[in-house]
DNA sequence: AATCGATATTGACGAACATCGATATCTTAT
DNA sequence: ATAAGATATCGATGTTCGTCAATATCGATT
């Protein structure tokens, strides 16, 4: 799943007014992965832990929904990119992509503070701080 | 319609990992509304606006969605305390309420910049390291 | 290879929802 | 009062989606 990206590298877009069709429908998406609350549940269980990461079986247990319930619902924000997995033995961690949160509350509105810039710094936007 | 709020008055309650059940559906309420394009599409169209605010009758033709659409999805928006709306004369003008944004950006994370704070504030718990 | 536990997929069902045409309500002007 | 325009509501329809039971796949251990 492709990371989606808005043309504007700053100000927010959303209160800016100029949104193009297909940027709305991109942040729709990611709007709509979290507009359910078993998934933010699920976000807030995973940053609740002290690693940030979680393996999925734990998270099955915590809320009161069916394994597949669970599985779907980390796929889901898994493809959204708002999550990352992460295999390690029999179990599967994952983590919060937070660049993806960062950039939900630049859609919000939030101001971006101007980055103390490096020199020659590849500021290509990593979306996956992973 | 009564504006929802969580009970922590700061910290991002997202990636704190405290967030009840409750908590969770008031605040999924809202991300599914802003997770509809056409809704994304018609916040940016009020926001557009030099004073602000639109009346319904020009989101009806910038949009290719029908009237009884755009009402619908204005009604749901309304109803959500994202927007206002204020009847002048035959027409209904429609405000964003910037406050609710400014709430799902802290649920998303954001920093909630201390008040210029005077000497004593208890600043702990920072607690975001990113 | 055989087994076991963890995770993913499939298929199905019901609820929620976006959309629109038709119609109703409301406000102003004549 | 009547007409006209703006907005809201109603009813219907097709689609999306959350959920789960059953099953499959995958990795590790014996």
């Amino acid at each position: 799943m492709t990371p989606l990206q808005l043309s504007t590298s700053c100000c927010p877009p959303l209160l800016a007014g100029n949104l193009t069709a297909a940027e709305a429908a991109g942040v729709a998406v990611l709007f709509r992965v979290l507009g359910e609350p078993a998934r933010l549940l699920l976000l807030s269980s995973i940053a609740a832990q002290p690693g940030g990461e979680v393996c999925a079986c734990e998270l099955v247990e915590s809320l009161g929904l069916s394994q597949p319930t669970v599985s779907h619902h980390l796929k889901v924000m898994y493809e959204a990119g708002l999550l990352t997995k992460e295999r390690r033995g029999t179990w599967i961690y994952y983590r919060i992509v937070r660049a993806q949160l960062a950039f939900l509350r630049q859609v919000l509105g939030e101001q971006v503070q101007a980055p103390p810039t490096k020199v020659g710094a590849n500021n290509t936007k990593s979306a996956y701080a992973d």
